[in-house]
Order: structure tokens, then C-alpha cells, then sequence
DNA sequence: GAAAAAACTTACTACTTAGTAAGTTTTTGG
DNA sequence: CCAAAAACTTACTAAGTAGTAAGTTTTTTC
């Protein structure tokens, strides 16, 4: 009765991630899904057990995601101007479509989690901070940008004003998420 | 039965914000309250209704502490430095005790609120947005502050960092969280 | 085309949720 | 000290939650 094309489990991955960026983790349910996807509740379990199994692989595909753009931005020909704003605008996407970033919505939830998912959580931060680290290292070095602090900590900050930035958007409107990008840039530039 | 000092109400309110913030809305329930409380899941009830009564009510004092906040900043003899250092130490208090930002909180979930408490967010926001946005003005014209942006934006900057900020330590630790207010404070810095 | 594995549905459990109606205790004010 | 208002408790509902066991359909594989 689901839809034929491709598969019910990837499909139910994509909803719990869109649901999770949406409305929060605690805020959504297996029922939920399934009344969305047409078929039972019980085919939901049958592909994850428990929530906590859907949410770890969430947050993998999450994770696998990041490094998909970690690995394109290796590709030479790219300015770091051009590969900061291809981060930048992850978020932005974001923005459009009413959605949060996945850390931003489960670290409000963060101590409701599971061990596991905290840990693969960490993980994940560590990538992203550590993949923009690694555009500002190397556009530092290269005289395309020029901040003051560390690249670890201009990751930060960027990173928290993205993060941050989406869900003011929900609450103030898109105005001033575009005035943070705006400005975001702007620090970087090479004055 | 319950504890005789002091408003039960108060006591609901206290622990509803202090719930908001370490696990999310929508993972605390009235029976939390109640147990914690001592008291049964109507007597809560009783002074809140709804859950959404009990929310408006907690946003309501959240707000009032940012009108005693901007009340105390107005006193005369304070510099513009210590007055901003007053607003990061909000979020201090809050990383150390493991709680985010309620308007991080709610952010997450805002899309499961109901109408009038997005409407007092959105006066909430706007509050501690002008509160700090007035404070790096004056520094400015003052010669305390420099900074390119404009107040307004300085102040999304700083607030939207300081937001995400506690909601990464989190996950990272407050090392990342300190080194984001050690920025924030130079970035002001009159070089 | 039959056996077997995968992907479901049906039908249920045990628990938690917000919320209410009616009665009881406690506090307060005249 | 007594009436009335405030602050509860008891006992319940209706709906939603995650999760499971057993049976059915669909798909794959040989």
C-alpha cells in the first residue's frame, strides 16, 4: 500500500529527520510517520525497533552528509570564500524551509537522550566544527581571509550564529538570519 | 503537604521554566511537576489549566527578569563593559547549571506552540534583541566599544553565539562555550 | 514455481498524557 | 468562631505513546 518507488526504511529516515527539524524530537511519533507514509505503525517498528534506533540512524545519515561535503570541498579550484559560503548556505537552506539545524534541535532535548545518541552527536559536532576549522586554517594561510582569532574558535562562532541564527528566524523572521550572514562574511574578509 | 513556605503556584512556575530548559517542552508532562512537588497532577492543574496557560506564565516571568535586567543596567556609574558582562553572565549561569536559553528551548519546538506564546516570544526576543543592542550603542558613542557592525546586528551576533553556545556545551563541554565569551568580550575590545 | 526470506497488517498491551468533575481540607476575613 | 473562598485530593476519562506477538502478503532466490 506505501508508495511503491524506492524504500519504506529510507523513506521513514527522511521523515524522522524532517519531523525532528521541524517539530523536535520529543514532539513527533511512530504514528506520525506512519499515517505520513500510509502503512502501520507496526511496519515503523519493524524497521526500528525503538525511537532511539530510528534517531541513531538519523543522526548517521546526518553525519554521513557532512562528510559527503566535507569530501566535495576538497575539490581544488574552489576558493575558501566559495567553500565557507557552500556551509553557510546548508543553513540558509535550512531557513527556507522552516527547519532547524539537527544539533540545534536535539541539544535542546540533549539530556532526554540515550547514551549512544549523545555520543555519535559529539561526533558529529566534532566533524562540522573540525571540517570549517579546516576552510579557515587553509583560507588564513592562503591571505583570503583575515580574523583575529583561531580558526577553532571563528568555527565556533560562525557555526553558533548559524545554528542559533535558524531558530531566531522562526521567531523574528528571516530579516536578521540574513543580516548574521551578511556579517558573517564580512569578518572574514580580507580588509 | 506541600512545602509550606512560600506559593505552590510560584513553586509550579520555578519548576516548569527550570524543566523547559534542561529537557525541552515537550518532554516534561504535569505529573513531573506534581511529583516533584508533592502535590497531585489537578493541583497543578488547579493553577494552570493548560499547559499552554502554565507556558505563557513562564515566558511572562522570563520576561519580567529582562525588564529588571535592563532596569539594573540603566544604573549610572556602570561602564558599558561591565553592563555587557552582565548580560554574557546570564548564560554563564545557565551553561554551568547545565540549562539552555529558554528562547533556544522553545526555539526547537516552536512550530508545536500555540499562537499566543509564539506572539510573547517574539516580545521577548525583541526585548533582550534592543536591551543589548542599546548597551552597544551607548559603548560605542562612549569610545568603549568598536565594532563595525551595527548595534543591531552586533547585538544578533552576540546573542544568537551565546544561545547556541550554551546548547553546544552541551555536547563539547563548556571549554568551546568559554572560549566563545573570551571572544566575544575582545571582539568588543577598543584596539 | 515452490521455498524462504522480507515486508508488512491486525490486534493487542501497558503506560503516560492532558484534562475534568466532585468532594474535602485549609486558610482567611469579618 | 464561623462562613466563604482558596487550595487542594480522589477518582476518573479519552486519547496518545512506545512496543510486541502472531498471522498475512509480497518479493526474492534457487
Amino acid at each position: 500500500m506505501a508508495s511503491r518507488t524506492g524504500d519504506t526504511r529510507e523513506e521513514i529516515v527522511r521523515l524522522g529527520m524532517e519531523f525532528i527539524q521541524t517539530y523536535g524530537y520529543n514532539a513527533f511519533s511512530y504514528a506520525d510517520i506512519a499515517k505520513k507514509l500510509n502503512i502501520k505503525n507496526a511496519a515503523v517498528h519493524y524497521h526500528f525497533p525503538g525511537k532511539e534506533d530510528l534517531l541513531i540512524e538519523i543522526v548517521g545519515q546526518y553525519i554521513q552528509r557532512y562528510h559527503d561535503l566535507a569530501r566535495a570541498l576538497e575539490a581544488p579550484g574552489l576558493t575558501s570564500r566559495k567553500r565557507i559560503q557552500a556551509f553557510i548556505d546548508r543553513y540558509t537552506t535550512l531557513c527556507d524551509q522552516g527547519k532547524i539545524c539537527l544539533i540545534g534541535s536535539v541539544g535542546s532535548d540533549y539530556f532526554t537522550m540515550p547514551e549512544t545518541v549523545k555520543k555519535k552527536l559529539g561526533e558529529l559536532v566534532e566533524l562540522v566544527l573540525g571540517m570549517v576549522e579546516g576552510v579557515l586554517r587553509d583560507g588564513k594561510k592562503k591571505g583570503e581571509f583575515s580574523f583575529p582569532e583561531t580558526p577553532r574558535v571563528r568555527a565556533l562562532l560562525m557555526m553558533t550564529n548559524l545554528a542559533a541564527g535558524v531558530q531566531l528566524a522562526r521567531i523574528t523572521g528571516q530579516k536578521d538570519y540574513k543580516a548574521i550572514c551578511n556579517s558573517l562574511v564580512k569578518q572574514l574578509a580580507d580588509t
